[in-house]
DNA sequence: GGTCTTTAATGTACAATGAGTGTCAAGACA
DNA sequence: TGTCTTGACACTCATTGTACATTAAAGACC
């Protein structure tokens, strides 16, 4: 976590003019350290956070927004991802879901008992279907694209669940599955983008090592 | 994330004047930050949500205290087993490591690379080595034993690493070992007990369904 | 080394904004 | 019917945002 932000982000982050936070800082009203030759300002989050009167929680968990799930019975897969996009159907969040027309019946019917508006989120597209490609680079393109386009549109949260194992994907050799979810956690279940994933795998068909592996490149399983 | 809304966006995610947010919060029923010498109005996305009854994320992740490790050679073995001891070699508290004589040894020597004291650790007792029982119901019975006499003399935290796969154990059938786990889980490493637990499996010698069961009876992976 | 572009700081002037304080009408509800 | 809440509008005022020019450091490039 980038405990130092330089004007912009401090900026971004208290949804102020990067003036007025000069302003402030000259006044002396607000903390910041200054760098370089050009004494530019950078901030501490726990300052800027103080300024506003937020507690500071010295230790925060770090954050965990990149998971996979492994299931071991269609019932299971089905549940877990209903359960996951089911938390994540807000009001001004996206929901995507990547899997087989089979499993989208499925986990639509699920999410269904629990929310039963789920047919009019996915009209509104706030809950969007689709499938895996067959390439990690053109599905890596998707996400990206997808994202973007959802945060430009004011979307302040995605959460994407993917079935990786039953799609085109999970046809690839497991090392370059592992390969696309590294890639995948580095460039866009980064802390810097709004965006919450579950992978999901099928137990029945990897390895103890494939496992081990698949816990290395996301941030824990979810349950 | 903790992204503050200024009026316009909170009214917005909302769907409410910018009038009435003002006279909620005025009215105390709406928490708001205020920053700048205007006393702005800073609004956490988490509070907004709360007010309209969306359960947010913002609620405190569950404690975690009963790991599991998949170690994929010997060295992520020594060097997980390591890394979890050291963090818990604390004051007041009595870390455990059940793992064969060899495995101790490598432990050892790669907790002493951080903190060359742990001889002295060993000796007083700070830190104590044992070797895995061959049925279930006794190295419970082993874990209650020590645990609550290491509570009685005062200790407040106790850390084991276990080296399941291993050991006597992990020569059960994997069903066993499951129930094993769990039963830890249940009377052991339950919230009520200032415990936490690594458990250490070889990847290379469980199935990826193994790994399922594994991650399903543990809080989750460590590292 | 030198050159060019980008970026941030500083300073100034002026327009825009939000807070605080009112009033008032429309709709919900007992 | 009366009461309560919401949204809209008006007004003042201090703060904030924006736009501009200037300077200097940092980075990219040859």
């Amino acid at each position: 976590m980038t405990d130092l932000l330089d004007i912009r982000e401090a900026a971004e982050l208290l949804r102020v003019s990067e003036t007025s936070l000069r302003r402030w800082t000259n006044a002396g009203v607000l903390p910041c350290l200054r760098i370089g030759g050009r004494r530019e300002r950078r901030f501490r989050r726990a300052d800027l956070l103080a300024f506003v009167g937020v507690a500071s929680h010295s230790i925060l968990p770090p954050p965990r927004n990149h998971f996979c799930g492994l299931y071991t019975s269609d019932l299971s897969r089905v549940r877990g991802a209903a359960a996951f996009l089911a938390s994540g159907l807000q009001p001004d969040a996206l929901c995507l879901l990547i899997a087989e027309k089979g499993v989208q019946r499925g986990v639509i019917d699920q999410i269904e008992r629990v929310r039963p508006s789920v047919r009019s989120d996915l009209r509104t597209g706030r809950l969007m279907l689709a499938e895996y490609r067959s390439s990690a680079a053109t599905q890596l393109d998707f996400w990206r694209a997808r994202i973007r386009s959802a945060l430009r549109e004011g979307v302040s949260q995605v959460y994407v669940a993917g079935d990786v194992s039953a799609g085109a994907l999970g046809r690839l050799p497991f090392g370059e599955i592992l390969e696309y979810e590294t890639e995948y956690g580095r460039s866009i279940a980064d802390r810097a983008f709004p965006v919450t994933t579950l992978c999901q795998y099928d137990a029945r068909r990897i390895s103890g090592l494939d496992a081990a592996g698949l816990l290395q490149c996301h941030d824990g399983p979810s349950h």
